[in-house]
DNA sequence: CCCCCTGATGAAACTTGATTGCATGATCAA
DNA sequence: TTGATCATGCAATCAAGTTTCATCAGGGGG
């Protein structure tokens, strides 16, 4: 968990009224290790206060808006969210394990992207990179590997 | 289109069957300039052919798994197919329009990462990079732009 | 020629993640 | 007090994708 981060004040320094819920659901989010999809928010926060799902969906929605948390596509067909980069939280690539879906957080700075000449030809807006890493993870490779001893 | 690729034999050289659906599901994708979803494919397909919605997601599932097409998460909450990077069709970064959503293939090698630092530290497989730019795209910018002049 | 197996396809039901519409309750200003 | 606004809840709905089971064509073996 970040200790560095006061999420009632970073909610009210982005023009939001800090209601108990959204403290909570930023506080849930950035706890956890790993972007996390919506779900689990909502059981998370659920273990400790009443949340309706849809409230859950709605304050997502704000905080992405307001550039509190980010919302980053998950393997599958869910989104997951995440801290939204700020000076506690630099930006950073991901690892994602096509065997098993888990989204992993790396260094940031561990992969560096040159966007200079793309940068200069483009007419649109960037608002930022997303790298992400696609393979199978370390756990994930044992697994198939004693599948494979076993078999054969 | 692209004039370089002949699905039949593509699909025939990744060990499956070239069964009509599976050719008109290649060629739909490959015709199409960037990453579409599977709903696209679906209605594409039936304006010349019969075919099931289960089909399509079946024959996607096949085509992916045999490494002939590449899913990528679209912008939303879907998935979008696109051609996987063979010697035709180098791999490359994508831009996604926060906006419209709309998602566009980027020159290959317009973003150069380096993976190699983390390559050399990381117990599993990797298998790919995706690069992806998030932001407005020019026509959104415009658009936006032209309802702030008029509103104000 | 018949039977059975397999692989591709279709149809309907279902699941999951997310959104919409409408009601309620609190707060605050006129 | 009244009216407006905002956060929330609840039920219904939607959209994408998946599952389950049926059908049908082609290809051996008997």
């Amino acid at each position: 968990m970040c200790q560095r981060c006061n999420y009632l004040e970073l909610i009210e320094t982005h023009g939001l009224d800090p209601t108990p819920n959204r403290v909570r659901i930023m506080e849930v989010i950035g706890n956890n290790p790993s972007p996390i999809r919506a779900q689990e928010i909502f059981t998370t926060v659920r273990r400790t206060a009443e949340i309706n799902r849809v409230t859950v969906y709605r304050i997502l929605d704000l905080l992405v808006e307001r550039g509190l948390a980010a919302r980053l596509s998950g393997g599958g067909r869910s989104l997951v969210y995440g801290i939204a980069p700020n000076e506690n939280h630099p930006a950073h690539p991901h690892f994602h394990c096509k065997n098993c879906d888990v989204l992993q957080c790396l260094q940031p700075g561990s992969l560096k992207v040159d966007i200079g000449d793309y940068q200069r030809s483009f007419a649109g807006e960037i608002r930022g990179v997303d790298v992400r890493v696609e393979g199978i993870c370390s756990s994930c490779l044992k697994k198939v590997r004693n599948l494979r001893s076993k078999t054969s």
